[in-house]
DNA sequence: CACTAATTTTAGCATATTTTGATTGACACG
DNA sequence: CGTGTCAATCAAAATATGCTAAAATTAGTG
């Protein structure tokens, strides 16, 4: 791996290595979702999700797209998903 | 995935999220190495190193064993090493 | 024991991250 | 246009992290 790929991965697993940001990447695993539905399932204030959807989307982790008057988000990148599934093999 | 997963593993990509982690466990994914060849790699304070290592120990990303007057350090959980298989990918 | 090499630990400081209320922006609809 | 809803941004406080330098630990050797 390269320097540059060293930094990248770093900065995504950094990402991926907060429970909130990790809770909202694996709801958007099997389907895309807008900001309230993401919202919905966490108990926080609504500043506090989309700040972190805010760095996930930063890091290229996850795309947004407006909807109306919503906002959808959803997955970017498949290696995350991948990761996400060692994670959780046994 | 239940609460404590998702803190646990936060704590572990959180963990592999800094360059010199990731470059530590990278190292490792072949061999077993000591702390002297590790810090051999890495242009940076032993101190420093010393620092990650212990971190990395703490969230169970590596164990370290004892060897003379030296310490070797190695993976300790198989799925690290297929999360960084993952990345590697293309 | 004294000396050296290998590694860890501690302390302090600078930076970065996280959280949250308040504010602002974007859009739909009557 | 005014209002309501959905979402992003701002700003400030609290907390956490990373690095350096210095001191401490542990093991091997004469």
């Amino acid at each position: 791996m390269d320097k540059v790929s060293y930094s990248k991965w770093a900065d995504i697993l950094k990402a991926l290595g907060h429970p909130i940001r990790l809770r909202i990447v694996e709801s958007l695993l099997d389907a895309e979702k807008c900001v309230g539905t993401i919202w919905a399932n966490l108990d926080l204030p609504q500043s506090t999700v989309s700040q972190h959807l805010s760095l996930l989307r930063s890091k290229g982790i996850v795309q947004d797209e407006r909807c109306g008057s919503k906002v959808k988000y959803f997955l970017k990148d498949r290696r995350i998903a991948e990761i996400i599934k060692v994670m959780k093999a046994r």
